[in-house]
Order: C-alpha cells, then structure tokens, then sequence
DNA sequence: GTTGGCACTCAAAGGGATAGAGTGCTAATC
DNA sequence: GATTAGCACTCTATCCCTTTGAGTGCCAAC
C-alpha cells in the first residue's frame, strides 16, 4: 500500500503534533489544528489505514494515536523539512564553541557540552579515530629509574601519552637510542600498520643487550596502541529527567543506568559507524530510531550522529540521544551546525 | 538538657529503624522490634522530648518520627560504633582494585569505581592537591612549528603535560635550551612557590632573544599552573535514581542536575577540606548531612569524604554522597577501607 | 517516673460515579 | 468510490467519599 498525498500530511501532522503536545493526537483535534478540508470522519478512516501499515498505534482503545518507530523513521525520511538554524541560534552556538583551545580534546569536549546546551538532550562525542593517522614523533623520556613516560605526536596534529614500566637499570642513553630507533623507523606509518613486530624490528638497530630492550619495546608497543583506543565523552544524562517522556522513574533509571556505561556506548556508536561504512550509506546523518537501538532502557529514545572530521582519513562522530518524541529536523540541523564548526576549528591543529 | 542512657537508645534505634524500613518510626514498632522494657507510652514521653530538643521530627501528626538532621548528627557523633569490614567484604574490595594500573590518576579512577559499586551511592575522588609537590622535572618538546608539549614530572610521581603554543620561528635548540634553564632553576621547588617571576628569571641565562623568550616562559608558566589544577571524579550518579530517597522525579533532578556541575561539586569539597584544616580537626572524615551541604538539591544527601595521602604533604579527598537516610557506619567503613587500600598503592608511585 | 486508656488525627487505600476525548461502524450523500 | 453525519461504545483520568490503621498527646492511676 502506497501513501497517498493526504495520508502523508496525517501522519506529518500527527508527528508534528505529538511532539509539541506529547498526547495521543484524534481525528478530532487535528481537523481543529490543521487545515485538511475534509471531515473528522475521513480522517478517521485515513488514521485507521496509517494504523494498519503500522505507522501509528494507540495506546488504549479509546485514545488518539502516537507515531509508532516505524511512523517516526517515515517521518524523518520522507516527510521531514530540514531548515536552516536561525541567524540568532547560529550565534547561539557560535558564541559557545571556544576557538581558544589548545588541544583538539578540549575542543570536542567544548562541542559535546554546546550540543547538549543547545538541544536540552544528552549529547555525545568519539574521540578521532586514529588508526589511519601516522606517527610524526615518539619520544621515550625517562621519570625515574623503573619508569619512563612515551610521548607521541600523530599527524592528526594529536598528542598522545603514557607512563610506562622499563627495567631498573637502563641508562637514559640508552632509552634515547632505542626511542630514536623506533621514531625514525616508525614515522610516517599509519597506527594500524604498528604490530609488535615493525616495532621490535625497528629497535634491532640498537646495541642495548636483549632482554632489556624487549620490555621498552613491548611497553613502546603498548602505549602506541593505547593512543588509537576509542573515548567518548557524553554529556547531560540529568536533563533527560525533565523531559516528560521520562518521568516514570523507572524508565529514567534504566536509562541512566545504561547510558553510565560509556564503553558499551562507545562500542554501540562504533557498531553504528562500521554498519554504516560497510553499507556504503554515505549519508551524513546516522539516525537509529526506538528499538531500532539495540541498547538496553533507549526504546524511548532517537539517536542521532553525525560525523566530523580531524583529517581527510580521520574522523570521529558527534551527536545527541534524546527522547523519540523530539523535533527531529531543529535537532539535526543543531548538530549540523555544531559540526561544521567543529570540522572549521578542527583545521587549526592540523 | 541532656540525653540520658535510655534517650539515646530510643535515638538510636530510631535512626536504625528508619535507615532499614524507610517508615517513620512510632512508639509501638520500636518496642515490638527492639527490648526496651517499658511501655510504649514511656516511649512516647521520651519521643516528646527528643522532638523538643530537635532531633526527630514527624512528616505529619500522626505519623511516626524521623531523624532530623540534628539528630542523625547526634547518632554520627556519640551514638553510632565503627565495626571493622567483615573479610569477605574487605575482600570483595581489594579484589575490585586494580594493582597494576601506571598511572595515579587510572588507580584513584579506579577506587572511585569501587567505591561507587561497593556503597551503591555515588562516589567521588578530588585529584591530589598539587602545590605542595615540587617539580622534578620540565622538558619541552617541539611538537611542530609553532607549537610545542610542556612535560612535566612532579615529585608526587604524577605527571602532566599541556600542549602550548610557541613563536613559530624558535629552534629546536632555543627551545631545549629554554627548557634546560626552567628545569635547572625550578627543579625541587614546590608548585605554589612557582611564580611567573621565578620562572622569567629562570629563563634569562639564555641567549633566546627577549620577545620571543617571554611568550614562551609564559606558556611554560601557564603550564606549570594548569598542573595543579583540582579534578574531580565522580561516578554512579544514575545509583540515586535506585533509592526510594529519590523516588521524587524532582528531587532526583534537582541532585542530579547539581551534580553535573562537576566544577562546582570540586568547589564545594575544597571548601570543606579549608574549612576543616582551619579548625585544625584532625578527625579523619568529613561528613555533612543534609542541610549542612549547602549545594542545591542536596538537601537529603549526606557527604561523606576522607583524606588519601600520596605523599606526605600531598592529598586528597575521596568519598561518597548517599542519602541522608544512609547505614553510616557501614559507609564510613568502606570509605576507610578504600582509602587505606588506596594509600598503600600510591606508595608504588612515590 | 511509668503505665493503661482513650479520644483524636491524618495519610493511604479502595470504591464508585462522572466527564470527556476518542473510536469504529453504518447509512446517507456527493 | 470517497466523504460525511450520526451514534453507540470504550476507556482513562479525576473527583469525592469512606474506611482503615498506625500513630499521637494527654490524663489519671499506679
């Protein structure tokens, strides 16, 4: 069954109007606050097809009806508008994005808390994925006898660091040999191209005596591959408490109680990306709507993210989970913005 | 007046009674459920009395009585006993701290962790307090033109670093020279006793020509201060949401939405940490209950922090914030237990 | 100082009754 | 065939009333 023009415009309108009211919408209301120019009854009919394609559902039998997941994924694929942010709100924005920052951390942080600002959501932000960045530099500076400090420049224009265990006994000549060896070996290759091996190869050249050197190099090799794990940073879990769609506590505690897990968000979000990447959908916008989330308490919520962008081959993503029943075309164009800024900022450090 | 024998035990079983049950207390389940060999309308005088001087009240007239903050201070102060963690307990916390981490901020992380899932409140660790350490070291690395990595390491064994910019046309030499000079002129004094004249007379042995070499101590200063900055960890907050304290959508927004404000809740702990050093309490603890917090929405909460020490002259604070209506002792064990187990892993740092 | 007794209070729980917004269906109309 | 008016029906939310029961304060007696 095709949606024609008019049920197209019910459902826009039911969406519309269950988002600003958050109740049940009828034939009835909508007649008085939409121009269709056709009767309660019709419309009734029409609501009762949508029904049946599953677009919409009642909650008991006697209320008005609420976009089902699939209603709202129609929505925002084919009914939506997306307009531009007003010039006030881009200023909004534009004067909470602090372009003083020194390094490119900060600066996500400083997006992730403008867009939980701007929304009222919880927001969220990756960390860059580096794997496809290169090593530029690596230093091993020693502490302290025992233990010694690995300081790598990414060509991301990323500065990654790590204490790390050495054997008692090496010299700081020594450390500087071997740091020397693995940076000139090293440079220039992409993280993920790192193994054991190229490391442990790259420190052969050295003369420090074997044993000593295996554990620098194992420990060099570790905090390399440290510097390309994944963080997240969310944002505003507190404000989903004033959203109505929350008010069962129950709801709002598994919800906060997921969401308090960062590494399985972390993971979620990363799923997403690959799913997407593998799908080749080169949408710039990923949206996962209600159960379409496989996080356990997010039934009730939209996730969205978009992408920005470090470097050509390195990115990351930005974006908001908020309650299903939001203003999908302001939100999206929200984190639009935030992301332009954040791809503008971002070549400063590159 | 004062509180005699029997008086603090009614007290007491009070407090007991409604941190297990939750319900106001009346005369008759308290001797249903504790031996007081007298009658309940003894009870009831007595009950009068506690009332009067402010330690219990009633949420309505015919209910029972609750503890009033006053009274839950008397309980903490003179009434409750301090038992040892049963093995068990000791047990599944030690199990829960991670020994092998290496670096302090991954192990206090990681005893804010444990503390959160041991209590089932939230947790929270001030990061240590800084300027009493001294620097043992400062390198600056050129990290690209224009800008370089300020490392240093700290008598503490904690080491901080910040990426700051530079002049874009000074040398990998000026700049190691410059860093030579800090490192030799500042090394062993203590970070508050740093200032941006100790370090622009450190920095004049050089030969680095005048405009240039003033930004760049400057940033090397700015660096310095930023290491001595207070974190703040605080972990479980969606915990709260768990408790029948908090089943009020609102009060749990109001904690919640303060807590967020991690900066503010950091404030707040120092200013309790000030305020005790300046009365010279040597108590261990610190414990504020109700509306001796004055952080919004905390008005049901009790706050209760201990000192860890890394070093002699430097510590912090780590602790819990519950429910007012909370197994005090209990807690204040765990706190303890933690913090002990915390101070000797920091020995491995030092 | 302690106790039994008693009148009183108040929140919480339960049980209709009512209102109101909404629905589906049918038969008539365009 | 699509649209509409009309109508019987449904179900929640709300209000109000009563009942219940744990608890209190106070008084007179022990």
């Amino acid at each position: 069954m095709q949606l024609d023009n008019r049920k197209k415009e019910v459902l826009h309108a039911i969406v519309d109007d269950y988002v600003s009211t958050n109740e049940p919408v009828g034939s009835k209301s909508l007649i008085e606050r939409y121009n269709f120019n056709v009767s309660s009854a019709t419309l009734r009919n029409d609501m009762a097809e949508l029904e049946h394609m599953g677009l919409i559902e009642k909650p008991h039998t006697s209320a008005g009806r609420i976009p089902s997941d699939k209603g709202y994924r129609e929505y925002v694929n084919s009914l939506m508008t997306i307009d531009e942010l007003s010039p006030r709100e881009q200023l909004e924005i534009e004067k909470r994005i602090d372009s003083s920052v020194d390094e490119v951390t900060d600066l996500i942080k400083n997006a992730t808390h403008t867009l939980s600002e701007t929304t009222g959501f919880v927001s969220l932000a990756m960390s860059p994925r580096l794997k496809k960045s290169f090593l530029k530099q690596l230093k091993i500076l020693m502490i302290e006898p025992g233990k010694a400090l690995v300081v790598m420049v990414l060509s991301a224009g990323v500065v990654k660091d790590k204490v790390v265990r050495i054997p008692n006994f090496l010299s700081d000549e020594q450390i500087m040999k071997i740091s020397g060896a693995i940076e000139k070996s090293l440079t220039g290759k992409p993280l993920d191209e790192i193994t054991l091996v190229t490391v442990e190869t790259a420190g052969k050249s050295t003369d420090v005596p074997e044993p000593l050197l295996k554990q620098v190099l194992y420990e060099a090799y570790a905090a390399i591959k440290q510097a390309d794990e994944l963080n997240i940073y969310l944002e505003g879990e507190h404000r989903m408490l004033s959203l109505p769609d929350f008010s069962s506590l129950g709801r709002a505690r598994d919800l906060l109680g997921t969401l308090s897990d960062s590494g399985m968000v972390a993971g979620y979000v990363n799923e997403m990306e690959n799913a997407a990447r593998e799908q080749g959908t080169d949408d710039s916008f990923m949206i996962r709507i209600g159960q379409e989330i496989t996080l356990e308490g997010l039934d009730d919520c939209s996730f969205i993210t978009a992408t920005y962008n470090l470097t050509d081959s390195v990115s990351g993503n930005i974006g908001v989970i908020g309650p299903k029943r939001m203003l999908y075309s302001k939100v999206i164009s929200q984190i639009d913005f935030v992301k332009k800024k954040l791809n503008q900022e971002m070549k400063r450090f590159t």
